[in-house]
DNA sequence: AATGAATGAGCGTTCATTCAT
DNA sequence: AATGAATGAACGCTCATTCAT
């Protein structure tokens, strides 16, 4: 358990060094939620069972669970995994931007195109028609919700946004994102400015228009 | 489903009553369904096995399979039965508006009170944090969404609406009344005037800012 | 569920009459009784699974599962089995008893009796050196006990019994049967009146040695 | 586990105190079998298995082997700890008496008195009604069963004890020994001496009585 | 049409054991 | 000698589905 000062090993001490033990189980876990994504992709959440994924993999049955303990947790990785991966370039577009047109477009433009980019898992979530969609907010992706509607908030606080309801703009904005990626995805070639300009634009014209904001609302017909 | 006039049955056919066997069979098909519904809510699609539907019903196991084929089937009814009792409403609010505001908002809103007032259905599609929720975009759900594209291009042609991309429109209505509604319900009292409102000013105010839209467009902050 | 007055059918009603379906039943629960004895009797109760049974009976293996739920339910219900079996000599004898040498005597007797016409089941409570033995108190063997111990107390009640502990006094009788039973198989030939005759001299003897024993009655003839 | 003298090891051979590494082998040896002994009892023989044992232990799995081989083996060495524990009490005692009375009353008072000292183990032996006991006679055990026979038969041979069946004799005892040793543990509080007291009145008359016993001697005091 | 026991494939999981480190 | 992850056989069990009644 304690670290001897002189260690017995051939390895610039403190840095990375995984030994190969550490080596291989960083190996078999990334094994496993590979095959997991690509069986869930084919199969569905529902229709994979931990077998299939264990087929996929040229480990033994038993070694599965020295890593996950139900399918459901894989499937948390892998969403977890996906949250953990866009999460930062969201938050840094965001960050970057100095003016709200530019937060929304870049918000849904990075989602846009992480969505382009990763087709496969986005097959599990959406598939086709009569067949079931599946959605797990899991703590990695409300973090993720949570981070657009607290910046939501500090823009507003900030007066570069209109003061409207926080909570359903975050909402409207996922729903959006989520449901226009879809539409987005069946067109050929996918079009992620077009789909970045329209959800740009129906936001940012929206939310002035909203009756919070002090702007002339609710123009229209 | 219809009932045809002359039945084939060999029972006195003189009366308009359903025949005693086809009340049965109507009786024990919406018993599964309402069993079905039920169970769902509570274990969820993935939780849920046939056996646990027909245990609810006081049928034995053999019949299930004179009305369903399959757990999916029942589920796909189910939902279907819910889009078939939104949709009228919602196709008799929009023939009835003849604003574009008023046919967002009655859209909306009556989308809103369907939700309300039937939370045990979306308990399954909408569920907890971390829990897994699932969609079925059954051919009539889909036709739902058709309808509303529709009505929504018909109004352009009208030139009731502003002329923007009818299939993302669509999609974004879609999307911010699922995940609104989420919220709404997450809320004590549950306030469908207020979802309807922020709604129907969002995409108001949107659409007036969308390019195609032949309005001053695209500013803010 | 309700008994219509006048049966269509075939048998005599109120009878027998069992069902074809009841039959199979009947057999199949038997068969797996049957199997189950078996494979107790030759693996032990730990090393015997319930897939051991089911394969050693020509039903499929969900079928096990409509009988019972375990194998200790199956072991459990061998156990009842035999304990209905023996107790009714058992009763029987000892009601038909008028002096306590009769008394005891015959219960041994009907005991070893017993335990030599069904080896194969003790077989599995009594194994060989080493391995390991398995004893289980169902509710029908403990009744089977308290009998005995009940009659002890009637008999010392009626005074043709000195009065000891009975509890005690019961205890030891179980552990005497049990345990010359043993002795008694492994010999050849096996002699059920020897062991009979040793295990009632001791009793009778010893209880009149008893210091609660007030009574000069019950000498051994 | 005997220590020889002359040490095969790299270390000062010359003191008499263990190496590092023989004490800690019999400590490792000390502590599975420490903890096998609480987990059978908790979770009786069958619902342990080698994991649980190893669990409770610091060591690692693979470490099990190094000393036994198999669930089986540590409840034999259990079984044959505890033989070992009382066998050399009850020589002495059996060696110290001098009439048979003496004999016998001393041996059961050893064997209660251990009994009641060591519940814990017989919590395995004797498990709640339904539940399912477990006995091992290991050699170490039928040892003591033999060593039991033998000083009988001494005690026979010298006239000190009637001449009665051994075998059956000695069974007798054990099985009075065990079952009343149950019924002594479920009272409260537990009284050695009484339970001591019937069972050596019991057997003591009852020998007297035997067939076999030719002599008048030995009577109950 | 309804029943409900039988079926058997196949699932999740455990476990004793091995063996590279 | 100790470690602990990997192994894979095999277990208990469930389940959708069938089919004789």
């Amino acid at each position: 358990m304690s670290e001897p000062v002189i260690q017995d090993t051939d390895e610039k001490p403190d840095t990375a060094a995984p030994s190969k033990r550490e080596q291989t189980k960083a190996n078999n876990k990334a094994a496993i939620l590979s095959a997991a994504q690509e069986v869930f992709a084919e199969l569905g959440y529902e229709g994979t069972t931990v077998r299939d994924i264990i087929r996929k993999t040229n480990l033994a049955s038993g070694t599965f669970y020295n890593y996950f303990k139900s399918k459901e947790e894989v499937f948390e990785a892998l969403m977890d995994d996906r949250a953990l991966k866009v999460r930062p370039k969201l938050n840094e577009v965001r960050k970057d931007a100095t003016d709200f047109p530019t937060f929304l477009r870049e918000t849904f433009r990075s989602f846009f195109d992480f969505v382009a980019e990763d087709q496969q898992h986005f097959a599990l979530v959406r598939r086709n028609t009569g067949a079931i969609r599946v959605r797990m907010d899991t703590p990695e992706v409300v973090a993720g919700f949570e981070e657009l509607q607290n910046d939501l908030e500090q823009a507003m606080k900030n007066g570069l946004a209109p003061k409207v309801d926080p909570d359903f703009l975050a909402a409207s904005m996922i729903g959006i994102a989520f449901e226009v990626s879809d539409r987005m995805l069946m067109r050929e070639p996918i079009d992620v400015e077009g789909a970045t300009e329209f959800a740009t634009a129906l936001l940012l014209g929206g939310i002035g228009a909203l009756p919070e904001g002090l702007m002339d609302s609710d123009r229209l017909e």
